[in-house]
Order: C-alpha cells, then sequence, then structure tokens
RNA sequence: GCAGAUGUGGCGGAACUGGCAGACGCACAGGACUUAAAAUCCUGCGGGCGAAUAACCCGUGCCGGUUCGAUUCCGGCCAUCUGCACCA
C-alpha cells in the first residue's frame, strides 16, 4: 500500500472540522494555553509561503500542550479592513466587502488544506460590526480619558492614497502600501496619545519574555534619553529660543542656534527679520519634502541665517547666530538646537560649510577645527568656564544643577516616540464614533448606538482634496449630536488598519459577546497571550501599538494584566529559490497550493520547520522538499517492518528515551529543524535494523504527530495503536535512560585529536589516565609530556613538546 | 550616517555552559535490483598530498589576543542583509 496523502489528509481534515477536535473548551479549571499567530490580512493574492512557516510552529507546539494536558487556545482569524482591498474596489468598481469575503474563503480553505489545529468555531474578522462594535467602544473610551485629540500638525501626506500616514508607515521616503512618495500637509487629524505609556513600555519590558532583540529594538523605537532644556534669550527683546540637550555640559561650545523650518520663531519676529523672502522660500522648499528625504541629504546641508535677530548663550553671554535648516525636525525635542560643532557630526559640518565658529570644549580629541571629536562620553571639560577640568558625567550634572538654579534650564527627559495619528481619509476602514456639533464640540457617540455602521456606497474614490469618500455621504454625516440632540456632522475619517489588530486576540477568548469585548471570567481565565509569535516588522508597529492598548484597558479595569503576551518569538522570511524576498515581480512566488498537492501538507509543514533556524530567513528550495517527502514515505513504509512488542527493545530503548527527551526540548525552544534531524536519524536505525516494534512505532507516531499530524494519526489507526493520538498523551521519557553508562572520550596532543577512548561514565582521572596511557602508549613512548588536563567525561590533553 | 542581525563543504544547515567541526537533508559519484530507465536500497562525499579505510598539513569571513584547547570568549577590521525619524 503505498502512501496515498491526498486520502489520508482529506480524511483527517474532515473528521477534525466535524468533531471540533481542536476548539478551546469553556472549562476554567483546566490548566490553560493560549498560543497565537498574527491573524493574516486576506489578500488576493492567497497564502504567502511564508504565513506557514508562523502557523505550523505554533501549531505543533499547540497539539504538543493539548497532548500535555492543557486547555489550549490556538485562534483564528482575518485582519481585513485595509487598503488594497479598497485600492481593488476602486479599481474594479467591487465592493470592498466582496472582495474581502471571497479572498477570507480562499484563505480559509487554504489554511484548512494544511491541517492546522485552529479553532475554527471562534473565527474573527476585523470588518464585522459585531467586531469592530468594540473597536470604536475602546476609542470611546480612549477619548473620554484624553488619549484621544485632535490636532493640526505636519503630517506625512501620501500623494498616491491621498491619506495621512504614521511616520511608522512610511517607508524609504514613500508609502509603506502604494510605495507613492510623501510629501508634508497640514491636517487636522485624530492622534492617540502613546507618548504618554512610553516610560511603561520601556519598563514592563523587564517582565515579560519577549526575545531580546525585540526588547532592544522597542527601546531603541521609544527612545528615552536624559538632558535638559536650556532657555537662550533673543537679544533685545524679551522673548526665549528653548532647545533639548542630552548634553549641557558642551553649552560652551555652542556657537550659534538650528531651528526647524517650520519653528513659530520665524512668524513671531517677522517683522525683525531682514531677510524673509530668503527664509520663506526655504520653508517652502522644506515642506516639499518628509522627514526621511530631510534625512536623505545627509551629503549636503542647507540653511538659511535668521538675519536681524540672535540668540545669546546663557553661559558665555554672546551673542550667536540663528540659521534654519531642515535637519532640524519640529517633531522631536523642541524643534531647535544649539549647535555644538566641535563635538557633533551634523553640527560641524554645517558650521564648515557655513564658516561658523568651532570651539572645543571636550578634550582628547584631534585638532576640532580639522574634524569632529564625537566619541566624548569621557573626557575632561576645556574653554567652559567653571565647568573646566571636570569629567564630562560630573560636568553633566554640575551644569544641570547650575542651569536650575539659574532658572534658565531643567532636567528633561525625552522620548522619539511620537503620537500614533490615526486617522485615514479612507472608506475601508473602522468609522471613528465621533460626532461635531457646533454647540458642544466633538463629541463621542452614545455606546449603545455601536456598532456604527460603514454605510454602503457605491463610490470609493477618495473625496477632493484628500477628504475621507465618506465625506460625500451626505445623508450620512448629518446626524444629531448625541449630547444636545441639535444638528451635527459625523467624523469621516476612518481608523488604520492597525486599529483591529491592537486588541483582537482578546476577542478570540469570548467571540461571540454582545455585551462586552469580552467577558470578565474568559478574560481572567485566558489572559495573558502565553506565547505569540509573529513578524519582526510588526517589533515596532502593530506589536507597540497592542501593548499601548492593552496597558490602557488594564488602567481602567477591563483587563487583567499589564500586559498582554507573556512571550514573544520571530519567524524570518522564506525567501525565494534565488535567496531574495518572494515577490511577483521577481517571480519567485511559490504558491502553497501547489505544494500541497504534490506533496500534500505533511510534507509542506515538515519541509518548512526543517528548512533552517527558525528566527532566520530561509530561502526555499523544491529539491529539499523531495527529501522530506521521501522521509514520510518511509515512515509510512516502516509500517512493513512492524513486529510485536508492548516494551522497547533492547536495542532502541537508549535511542527512544533519548528521542523523546531531545524533541520535547526542541520544540520547546523552536528548534524544529533539529527536531526532523532526529527523527530522520531514528528511522535510519530501524532500516538498519529492519524492524520496529508496536511500542516503538507508537511512541514515534505520538512526537512526530504535531509535526505531520495526518500521516501520524492514519497510522496509528490502521496498526491499532490506540484511538487517535490527539486524545493520547505526550510520550513520557526516563533520563536514567538516556544516560550511556560507557563513552567514548577524544584524547588530543596539544589541542589536536590524536585517538578516542572507552571510559565508563564519571570514571575519576586516574583511571582514565591509565587507560589512555594504556592506550596510547605507542604514540606516547618518545614524547615529553607537560601537563595533562581531563576535563570529566569530555576530553583527555595531553601537552608534550 | 545610526541601530540591529548574519558570515561554517557544491547547497540548506548541525555542534548543550570553551572540549572529536561538518549531525540531518539536498546535490553529486559508485554499486545492487532492472532488458533499460525511473523508483528503491547500499556505499562514498571539506580541501591538499597519498594506492590507501596509512601518516601528515590546511580549514568555521579577515588580522590579532586569552586558553592545555576557540565556530564559541575579547580587541580590531571586512562583507552582506534588514530597519531608520540626521533625534541634537
Amino acid at each position: 500500500m503505498s502512501y496515498n496523502f491526498k486520502e489520508i489528509e482529506k480524511k483527517w481534515q474532515t473528521k477534525w472540522e466535524k468533531e471540533g477536535t481542536f476548539n478551546a473548551k469553556n472549562d476554567y479549571t483546566m490548566k490553560k494555553w493560549y498560543g497565537l499567530i498574527e491573524f493574516p490580512y486576506p489578500s488576493g493574492q492567497g497564502l504567502h509561503v511564508g504565513h506557514p512557516r508562523s502557523y505550523t510552529a505554533l501549531d505543533i507546539i499547540a497539539r504538543k500542550k493539548r497532548l500535555e494536558g492543557y486547555n489550549v487556545l490556538y485562534p483564528i482569524g482575518f485582519d481585513a479592513f485595509g487598503l488594497p482591498a479598497e485600492n481593488y474596489a476602486i479599481k474594479n468598481k467591487i465592493h470592498p466587502s466582496i472582495i474581502t469575503k471571497q479572498n477570507i474563503d480562499h484563505f480559509r480553505e487554504q489554511l484548512k488544506a494544511l491541517g492546522f489545529s485552529f479553532d475554527w468555531s471562534r473565527e474573527i474578522n476585523t470588518t464585522d460590526p459585531n467586531y469592530y462594535k468594540w473597536t470604536q467602544w475602546i476609542f470611546i473610551q480612549l477619548y473620554k480619558h484624553g488619549l484621544a485629540y485632535k490636532a493640526t500638525m505636519p503630517i506625512n501626506y501620501c500623494t498616491g492614497c491621498k491619506v495621512g500616514l504614521a511616520n511608522e508607515e512610511v517607508v524609504n521616503g514613500v508609502c509603506e502600501r502604494c510605495g507613492s512618495p510623501v510629501v508634508q500637509k497640514e491636517k487636522s487629524q485624530w492622534m492617540l496619545k502613546i507618548t504618554e505609556y512610553a516610560q511603561r513600555l520601556i519598563d514592563d519590558l523587564d517582565d515579560i519574555d519577549f526575545l531580546e532583540k525585540i526588547k532592544l529594538q522597542q527601546k531603541n523605537w521609544i527612545g528615552r534619553s536624559e538632558g535638559a532644556e536650556v532657555k537662550f534669550k533673543i537679544a533685545n527683546s524679551d522673548e526665549e529660543l528653548v532647545v533639548y540637550t542630552t548634553r549641557p555640559d558642551t553649552l560652551f561650545g555652542a556657537t550659534y542656534m538650528v531651528v526647524a523650518p517650520e519653528h513659530p520663531i520665524i512668524e513671531k519676529f517677522a517683522d525683525k527679520i531682514t531677510n524673509l523672502d530668503e527664509i520663506k522660500e526655504y520653508q517652502n522648499q522644506a515642506k516639499l519634502k518628509s522627514d526621511f528625504e530631510r534625512a536623505e541629504l545627509s551629503k549636503e546641508k542647507t540653511g538659511v541665517e535668521l538675519k536681524g535677530i540672535t540668540a545669546i548663550n546663557p553661559l558665555t553671554g554672546k551673542e550667536i547666530p540663528i540659521w534654519i535648516s531642515d535637519y532640524v525636525l519640529i517633531t522631536y525635542g523642541t524643534g531647535a538646537i544649539m549647535a555644538v560643532p566641535a563635538h557633533d557630526d551634523r553640527d560641524w559640518e554645517f558650521a564648515k560649510k557655513f564658516n561658523l565658529p568651532i570651539i572645543e570644549v571636550v578634550s582628547g580629541g584631534d585638532n576640532v577645527q580639522e574634524k569632529p571629536h564625537t566619541d566624548v562620553y569621557t573626557g575632561t571639560m576645556i574653554n567652559s568656564g567653571f565647568l573646566n577640568g571636570l569629567e564630562v558625567k560630573e560636568a553633566i550634572k554640575t551644569c544641570i544643577n547650575y542651569l536650575e538654579e539659574k532658572g534658565i534650564g531643567k532636567r528633561k527627559v525625552n522620548f522619539k516616540l511620537r503620537d500614533w495619528v490615526f486617522s485615514r481619509q479612507r472608506y475601508w476602514g473602522e468609522p471613528i464614533p465621533m460626532v461635531y456639533c457646533e454647540k458642544c464640540g466633538w463629541q463621542p457617540l452614545d455606546e449603545k448606538d455601536l456598532p456604527l455602521v460603514l454605510p454602503d456606497v457605491k463610490d470609493f474614490e477618495p473625496g477632493e482634496n484628500g477628504e475621507s469618500p465618506l465625506a460625500k455621504q451626505t445623508d450620512w454625516i448629518n446626524t444629531t449630536c448625541p449630547h444636545c440632540h441639535g444638528p451635527a456632522k459625523r467624523e469621516t475619517d476612518t481608523m488604520p488598519q492597525w486599529a483591529g489588530s491592537s486588541w483582537y486576540f482578546l476577542r478570540y477568548m469570548d467571540p461571540h459577546n454582545n455585551d462586552a469585548l469580552a467577558s470578565k471570567e474568559a478574560l481572567e481565565y485566558w489572559s495573558p497571550v502565553d506565547w505569540y509569535n509573529g513578524g519582526m516588522e510588526h517589533t515596532t508597529l502593530h506589536l507597540l501599538y497592542s501593548r499601548f492598548w492593552h496597558k490602557f484597558l488594564y488602567d481602567i479595569g477591563i483587563v487583567p494584566t499589564k500586559e498582554p503576551y507573556q512571550k514573544r518569538t520571530s519567524h524570518g522570511m522564506i525567501l525565494g529559490s534565488n535567496g531574495e524576498k518572494m515577490s511577483k515581480s521577481r517571480g519567485n512566488v511559490v504558491n502553497p497550493d501547489d505544494i500541497v498537492n504534490e506533496f500534500g501538507a505533511d510534507t509542506f509543514r515538515v519541509y518548512e520547520m526543517f528548512i533552517g533556524p527558525f528566527d532566520q530567513a530561509a530561502p526555499w528550495s523544491m529539491d529539499s522538499i523531495r527529501g522530506c517527502y521521501k522521509f514520510l514515505e518511509r515512515v509510512w513504509n516502516l509500517q512493513e517492518l512492524l513486529v510485536d512488542g508492548d516494551t522497547y527493545s533492547k536495542e532502541f530503548e537508549k535511542m527512544m528515551h533519548k528521542a523523546i527527551k531531545k524533541i520535547s526540548s526542541d520544540i520547546e525552544e523552536m528548534k524544529f529543524n533539529t527536531s526532523i534531524a532526529t527523527f530522520m536519524t531514528m528511522i535510519n536505525e530501524f532500516y538498519k535494523l529492519k524492524r520496529i516494534n508496536k511500542a516503538e512505532f507508537k511512541t514515534f507516531l505520538e512526537l512526530l504527530n504535531p509535526f505531520a499530524p495526518h500521516i501520524t494519526e492514519e497510522l496509528y489507526e490502521s496498526l491499532n495503536l490506540g484511538h487517535t493520538i490527539s486524545d493520547s498523551t505526550w510520550p513520557k521519557y526516563d533520563e536514567a535512560k538516556t544516560i550511556d553508562d560507557e563513552i567514548e572520550i577524544p584524547v588530543q596532543f596539544n589541542g589536536k585529536v590524536k585517538a578516542t577512548v572507552k571510559i565508563s561514565l564519571d570514571a575519576d582521572e586516574e583511571n582514565v589516565k591509565e587507560i589512555v596511557h594504556k592506550e596510547l602508549s605507542e604514540l606516547l613512548k618518545d614524547k615529553n609530556i607537560v601537563k595533562e588536563i581531563y576535563v570529566k567525561n569530555k576530553i583527555y590533553n595531553i601537552v608534550v613538546k
């Protein structure tokens, strides 16, 4: 009988679906385990081979946890709002809800064909009004607690999507989604105050088990820095220019100032500035550039001096010029800097170009007129008045104290993190449940009126000037004020795609609840997510956003834990066979359906786990897939070698116990590739002796089941090894039986292996020495032994001359 | 420019806390079976010098260091990939 994967996989998938084999139980007395993968955006291209890498990995862990007796929640859903569906709708005049439904149906079918043990009864969809009702509800709570506000500010504006973008969504100067250039534009936007949580988002990383590189990346993104705000007086006026600096100790070296082109000081002193036309021209040019483009122009600094006004260095008392330049950003710090060209690359370059004075204040570098001396975390202060002779660290303290005493500066902690721009001028997103009343201002909808359903429109084109398509829906816009019941207008912007994914893991806990986003009991029981796996690309966006929302929900008493995810790991990308990212344009895309058809889901799963270290990128290889298929065929054919035996045979006993131990720990450490290597080694052994007994086969199948669930269940059933694996238990091993009592250790001369000797485990040194000298007597005959080193059970090294 | 990651055979990769470098798989070569091929099974497979399953030498991006011993630790480079907001 040959390995008919098509029939087998269909048979078991049908059975699992019918019986709800993997549905989480609502028994809140059991020990629980909640595994989470990032729910997919159902794109028109269908499932990517990258998706199943993460899903298979957590599926393996989930299946193992079930066998270990946990009540496992391993849910799935769809993050279905977003621009591709809307852009498709505009192009093809099809409602995004229709295309979204088609895509979801396709995805669901593809996912089911891979045999994941998802709890399909809890499937969610962010575009379902019963779901986004609660997304809107959370927004209203944020608003009520002062964390949502309207602000007019320079934002990134995508010339293609005609929407404002958060900085986080701008990649390489172009729109992350559509690739169009991004320019700066003034726009009134809903903002979320994630910055209020900046410190907690850093601090609480200490209590959770995220990969170090993820923590590091989040910390760097949030970017806490300690420094001071320092006031510079504008000469001949009462006005001050405030700067933020992390190095107040270098204040004596501040020979000029630079403000961002958008800085209000320009307006304020418009009548005093003598070259206003030149300044205006520079401002207009800066407006055309995004932050990124301004950053890109690092080669050549540009800027214009504000003629007619000067600032006074508060420590030297000297008048210094003020410049505008686009290398200073209005969105960070105070939008103004003091320039210390001797010790900063950018300031130095700028000073050189415009012939501004360079004064060294930290000793130890080369001639600062030749190149900047930037490595100044240590050193001694010079040319710095009362700071002279102090070490840098001491100087910072002394200087800040002085500034505070004199009232010209104060200690200040700054974050790089910025508030979250939450508005999108798009159709396919959650309507923002806010109403504007001439009398009462912005008012949230009454919670009992949620969900505010997205109106069914026919025209999805963005409105003029980047307005939302909803701005054209006059019937829908005109409403009454929830507060005074007078006439009012709805907000026409919608929420960003990140909204629905910021809390979806909570909905899985109780997905059909109509009275709350989830019941208290469900939240108490399932929180937090025990293990969340996803891509590194979500580290600073989705992962940070959802931690922020969760902390807020914790603060208002909705969720029981401070952090949403106890553990976070990440998977590497699957690349095309040429080692490049898979993309249509590169022509290296692999369709998972083709692989399932040709080799089956089990082979697909095993291959994706065998492809390489889980957290690193790996290129696709058709040849290697065939190797995995061959492996499963050999598993299938193992039944021809089956003999009776209810306990492990003497020859295989040690191997069985070692394998259980190895595979159990490999799974927990996500070292799936070496697990599979272990299976392959085992099977080679069975074939070598042309024999496997029932007990060995049973354990082998139970261990392999999480990786290749269909073939293992089929063999288990047809060979009568038990009922089904899914209701059996995870194999146990006996530590004592994993230990060899006789081991082989290498013997080295000067660190080079010359021979190996057999010794009994834990033999004492004298004993080993005796064996070594006896066995190697020929080699040692004419050697002058200087020293002998024995590392217990590891190695015997002889230093000879 | 900054930050992070990576670098081991022809290829994907393995190597627990410093202890036999190359597990496992792919590709390749030889053999068995076959009229033949495919499939399957067996054997070999880092490089150099060998007839050799002998001995020796080289070898984990490069240079140096620590150590009896370094893919692993330290210092300095180089290359590639990824991210980025010139963050003061």
